[in-house]
DNA sequence: GTAGACCTTAGAGTTAAGTGTAAGTCAAAC
DNA sequence: GTTTGACTTACACTTAACTCTAAGGTCTAC
């Protein structure tokens, strides 16, 4: 039977504008219809729609998921250069990685020093 | 004598444009002027600047920056929520690196499932 | 003394990624 | 049989974060 765009809203998180808005932009492949026009999504269309998730939630432009998404339906030809993008984007997310460590240490250091500011102040008002 | 805005823009990595945008809008506190009324930065600045990069970078959004801003030109009274507003931020920057840990993982799995599939084809090749 | 490089402001334009609205179709419930 | 609710499209609007342009001031080098 398939899910309405409703409920595919409330599976993945995203509102059914976006839903919508993404398969306009050709982010999402054409999603098929019922006999009313309606879309009808599958299990593998809400599985195509987490991997979009996971690839824009880390950063990737929907113009770029969308060149990955037209890939998919070139079929098999097209593997190595769908794997090829995504492991340019692991090597994104892995540095992205470095950096918010590196920078969750900088705020660490920030709060260790405001913290020691209060401490002084308290000092000096007694 | 103070870093011009060009020598600020290449030391920060932010342009010119924006460095103006975000003193405009409060980002960056009012930066001090030469005799010919032109911007005239000094180290305390970069630093501020790089704490402000090092914020935007990890996903605040420049209003929030702003406020936290604003609270370091109340003084030593402000400094708790300062800190208050650094630990919150915090904790989104570690909830982050663990949700790109796991992208991370789910993308190396996608990587090897396409690897396989490229197997299989090259197999039925033969 | 003027050309060029630098700076200034005000305000308009751009881009990405949605978000909302209007007008209409369709099926089920009352 | 009409109201309600979910859906459709086309298109306009919004928001954040810049980015650019126009018009002009000032200093330096020739």
């Amino acid at each position: 039977m398939g899910y309405s765009i409703k409920t595919i809203a409330q599976k993945s998180g995203l509102s059914q504008y976006t839903l919508r808005y993404y398969e306009r932009e050709g982010v999402l492949p054409e999603v098929s219809r019922d006999e009313n026009g309606n879309r009808c999504f599958h299990d593998e269309d809400l599985e195509l729609i987490s991997l979009i998730c996971c690839l824009k939630d880390t950063g990737m432009p929907i113009a770029d998921i969308k060149q990955f998404i037209s890939l998919s339906k070139e079929g098999h030809s097209s593997l190595p250069e769908q794997r090829r993008l995504l492991q340019e984007h692991k090597v994104h997310i892995d540095e992205k990685i470095k950096f918010f460590q590196t920078f969750a240490e900088k705020v660490e250091h920030k709060i260790a020093y405001f913290a020691s500011l209060e401490e002084q102040a308290k000092a000096e008002n007694n």
